[in-house]
DNA sequence: CTGAAAGCGCTAACAT
DNA sequence: ATGTTAGCGCTTTCAG
């Protein structure tokens, strides 16, 4: 760590001193004024603009207990995390709310294992208030350090249950995958469709499962020739929809689980020269901007508000965390309601 | 902000009591053990195990006057600074390099003037000791507000000078861009090309203009028709490479300022049926893996340390901050070289 | 409603 | 080499 930093700047006692009041005075109202009357409330804040007085956030904290900021921990399995156009709206939204919360985003980004013991510590170390975290896959270790660490954390999607056995409830938010897919394919149904098949995702997502669910809720009797397994990325979209396509030639509508592989499957269609939607109608998940819009035809899809999924992680946090010590009994998570953007495909 | 948060831990007094010496013996051995004899160090270290302790930051900062954090201020004047791949991994560089020091990434996300109040208070609050900033536009409000609350800055980019008048050096960290758009055109050159044409990128930023400079720095008597201006975009590219086509058929050669705008080039040029590089040689700058491996044929291009851009940032806040209140002088800023990559476009 | 005083946990002179 | 002693700047009882 650097040696310097901050040239020495005002402090409460000098604010008191200008005002002609005590410092606890000061201190009251810099912190709202609540109980002190107006002539000094206004002398103090007199005081306070002519020195351009800021608070000193450490001993703030050293005092209250509580500092103001939040983690954000980013793993990085795969490539790309980053600069996901998902990721970055639901950092836009955490940011925007962290902000009115006043409390600051801290970034911890994890590269791997080798982090693990650095980011407990850190977050073991109480120099955040709380957490912010994304599940990405089921194996994934984040979720029993930070149970470990016992620092209040809000997951980003459901996490899958790599500790589900030792009935740790981590509170999350997610949108409501299974109630979407259910609108996806019932909105199929009602399009007269009788063949409805199913680009799932990967079997280690919460998300991907839940969208396979409500997919099964719809269609009890399903034919699992029906189900195609995809990995949510274009290619795989555009091979599961040729296997369907080979298994069950006369499918006339697809739900995939997400919008990359559902434009994949638009893809191997258009190659057979299977007409969309007349000949199958498609329906992906998501409504990513940058594939939706694209697509040929612009792609049916349901939406999640991935920005408000983000500000919610932080209310909730913040709930959590405003529970203090009390309410320990397992934080409730929020599911979020989708809604079924009708586009040209289905 | 929140009320509560970390539990009651352990203090230095604890560990200090249980090993049997002072609080300023436990805090030597926490900060390193100089100048303690081994057998305290390791009863100190033994207890501090035992305990679990973790020092108190916010009292450590107060004292220290450090605080060990480093604000990444990201501007978002245009949609996908985000997710912008040349960004990702100069974050990435800059977390690493950050960790290495111990310190903590604080994110300020500024999405328009709104927050420069908000901005210009935290920096100015002494929450951090310094802070990475980009430099995107020469018009933007960053790098003034930045010198005036004073915190200890290092670019990303060389800031395009809305106050130069002012005098204000701030220092950067940059790649080459004149020298390696040299090597490009004189590469280009060493191929027998006679006619190379350039297509700029924005005149706001100062990336795209050094780049222009080092191609007529080659072609001293460039003829101004061979100069097409683009904004960084494939589009532009495409747009600006028609455009050269119109008004000088028989260049033989385009060095593109950035990647995505050769690969725009190199799709108009496919539609005229020219080949690439046998009628037309093309060269690239910034070898962004997604753009130069995709290309048909691979480009050419002018590679940047991106990530090793990010680490020198913070070295270079780094020194600035123990330089101290001394060395006030104009710090210096650090020009990154650049490497030519060979591949199949020119 | 306001002020006096007691720390929060730690580091850094200054003694020893 | 180790311990003693002041605070760092702020909030917060507790008196008045």
């Amino acid at each position: 760590m650097p040696e310097q930093t901050t040239g020495s700047r005002p402090t409460l006692e000098a604010v008191a001193a200008r005002a002609g009041v005590s410092r606890a005075t000061a201190s009251r109202v810099v912190n709202g004024g609540a109980g002190v009357r107006r002539p000094l409330v206004d002398k103090v804040r007199q005081a306070v603009e002519e020195l351009g007085y800021v608070p000193n956030h450490a001993a703030r904290t050293l005092v209250t207990r509580r500092n103001g900021a939040v983690a954000v921990i980013i793993a990085e399995p795969e490539f790309r995390i980053f600069s996901d156009p998902f990721f970055e709206q639901q950092v836009r939204g955490i940011s925007r709310e962290l902000t009115a919360h006043d409390s600051q985003l801290v970034l911890l980004w994890v590269e791997g294992p080798g982090d693990h013991d650095r980011i407990a510590r850190y977050l073991g170390g109480g120099h955040v208030d709380g957490a912010l975290a994304f599940s990405l896959h089921n194996d994934d270790e984040l979720p029993s350090i930070i149970s470990r660490v016992k620092v209040p954390t809000v997951f980003g999607g459901r996490p899958g249950w790599p500790g589900a056995t030792s009935g740790l409830a981590l509170p999350y938010v997610d949108c409501d995958n299974r109630g979407g897919a259910r609108e996806a394919v019932r909105h199929l149904v009602s399009l007269g469709r009788e063949h409805i098949a199913h680009i799932a995702g990967p079997r280690d997502q919460t998300s991907a499962l839940d969208r396979i669910d409500g997919y099964r809720d719809v269609l009890l009797d399903a034919d699992p020739d029906l189900v195609s397994q995809g990995d949510f990325t274009v290619e795989s979209g555009a091979r599961a929809m040729a296997e369907l396509l080979e298994r069950r030639p006369g499918l006339d509508a697809v739900f995939a689980s997400n919008d990359l592989m559902a434009s994949g499957a638009l893809r191997t269609l258009r190659e057979r020269g299977l007409r969309v939607p007349d000949d199958v109608a498609v329906v992906g998940f998501d409504d990513m901007a940058s594939v939706v819009e694209s697509t040929d035809p612009p792609l049916t899809t349901v939406r999640q508000d991935i920005e408000g999924m983000g500000r919610l992680m932080v209310r909730l946090l913040m709930r959590v965390l405003n529970e203090g010590e009390q309410h320990t009994g397992a934080p409730a998570s929020v599911i979020t309601p989708t809604t079924l953007v009708r586009r040209a495909s289905a």
